[in-house]
DNA sequence: GAGAGGATCAACT
DNA sequence: GTTGATCCTCTCG
């Protein structure tokens, strides 16, 4: 399996967010390669996005890695959780896409045994989970999508893509309706609807 | 150095 | 529908 082109990820973020579906997440981990289909994403558009970490240009330490060039991993914490993101759009445009949700392909006995064998369906079935199935932690914060051993690869095609509006979000007033979420329509690992 | 809070999940009633 | 878990970062002093 080969890192995908870095070029990739040099174009407008909600295109990137589309195109991300059916890509592979390759982790190389010390006890097996795991893969991962892409089939949820959700964008967050930065300086114009009240949902996004980085509204109005808000630059911290925890926000850093979105400022840098497109295809950077961005990862924090939620509560009891890992979250995963990549980063978009050129160098000091601090936009992300959010991995909502992927569906297991390689190192199956390795993600049942890291999601203490639960059913199938609740692996990856959300952005939480699947960090949690494939073995993605902090220690992946700001290391590049075309790198080992956490990279991006060509994946399959999707035949249909549904959108809509976001979720978890709240007090963002006008930007809970965007519809920046995407999904691979009917696929059965996607996340909760609202 | 303390306190608050969040792009979540699972286990309740 | 509600709630506890319990982690990292940000803000204020």
């Amino acid at each position: 399996m080969k890192p995908i082109e870095v070029t990739f990820f040099q174009q407008p973020t909600l295109e990137l967010a589309r195109h991300l579906l059916g890509k592979y997440i390759v982790h190389e981990h010390p006890r097996g390669v795991l893969i991962g289909k892409i089939v949820e994403t959700e964008a967050y558009m930065g300086p114009d996005d009240r949902a996004a970490h980085s509204f109005g240009n808000r630059r911290t330490k925890r926000t850093e890695v979105m400022f840098g060039e497109p295809g950077l991993i961005y990862t924090y914490q939620m509560h009891t959780h890992t979250l995963i993101n990549v980063v978009s759009a050129p160098t000091d445009i601090p936009n992300a896409i959010l991995i909502r949700a992927v569906e297991p392909v390689e190192g199956l006995d390795l993600m049942k045994e890291f999601r203490n064998d639960l059913p199938m369906k609740q692996w990856t079935s959300g952005p939480g989970k699947l960090t949690k199935a494939m073995g993605i932690s902090m220690e992946h914060y700001g290391s590049h999508w075309t790198d080992k051993p956490l990279y991006m690869a060509e994946g399959e095609h999707v035949a249909s893509v549904s959108t809509g509006p976001r979720i978890g979000i709240q007090n963002s007033g006008e930007a809970v309706h965007y519809p920046y979420r995407f999904w691979e329509t009917d696929n059965p690992f996607i996340s909760k609807t609202r």
